[in-house]
DNA sequence: TTTGACTTGTCAAATTATGTCAAATATAAC
DNA sequence: GTTATATTTGACATAATTTGACAAGTCAAA
């Protein structure tokens, strides 16, 4: 329950056989900072995720989407009242 | 869509007929900022919405899922995949 | 034991959040 | 009109968090 775009680019650069090192490169990122982003400890730039994607020849819009889950998540995850309060906001009335 | 909980406690504040400045003292900001609250503009810190929620005699709960739900739109205002990455938080699965 | 890939901790710089003040506006009573 | 009170707004200083870089670390394979 959390990282899930850190787990996604990590599991697509190694079906790919790259490097940290030369991913991290195309995004102009250090190598140890993309190693926690792929953890989850830290995050990556949100105008870097449709480059991330085209580095991996990854669908855009599902690394995008995944990446917000983990935002959402972070701001809800302590939350009992969390799934509520998205209640709310998908199903606006009632 | 958005100031779910400063139209609500502004709300509340306005049956109860107090001033912001009453409602401030209590918390122990400055009415200015209350009422940037109030508009949506700011935010409250989070561990005063139980204390507000005593003041204007409102149930917590509530107004931390109001709180909660504002904080989730702002992330995902502008992105139209927002509710799909919900809807990977809600429904893990699938 | 050396090399290469990855990880981790720490730091300064950048960014964002927070709270206050002063001035502006609004409304109502006089 | 003027006064008084409530609220709003913008600018600012400070505090807290995030970000990116570096150095040093682990680990596995050669």
């Amino acid at each position: 329950m959390e990282n899930r775009f850190g787990d996604k680019i990590k599991s697509l650069r190694e079906q790919q056989h790259l490097y940290l090192r030369q991913v991290a490169a195309h995004l102009e990122i250090d190598t140890a900072l993309l190693s926690k982003i792929e953890k989850g400890v830290r995050n990556l730039k949100k105008d870097l995720v449709p480059k991330i994607a085209e580095i991996l020849n990854a669908d855009k819009e599902e690394l995008l989407t995944l990446y917000l889950a983990d935002q959402l998540n972070e701001l809800i995850k302590d939350e009992p009242l969390g799934k509520k309060a998205m209640n709310i906001i998908i199903n606006p009335n009632n």
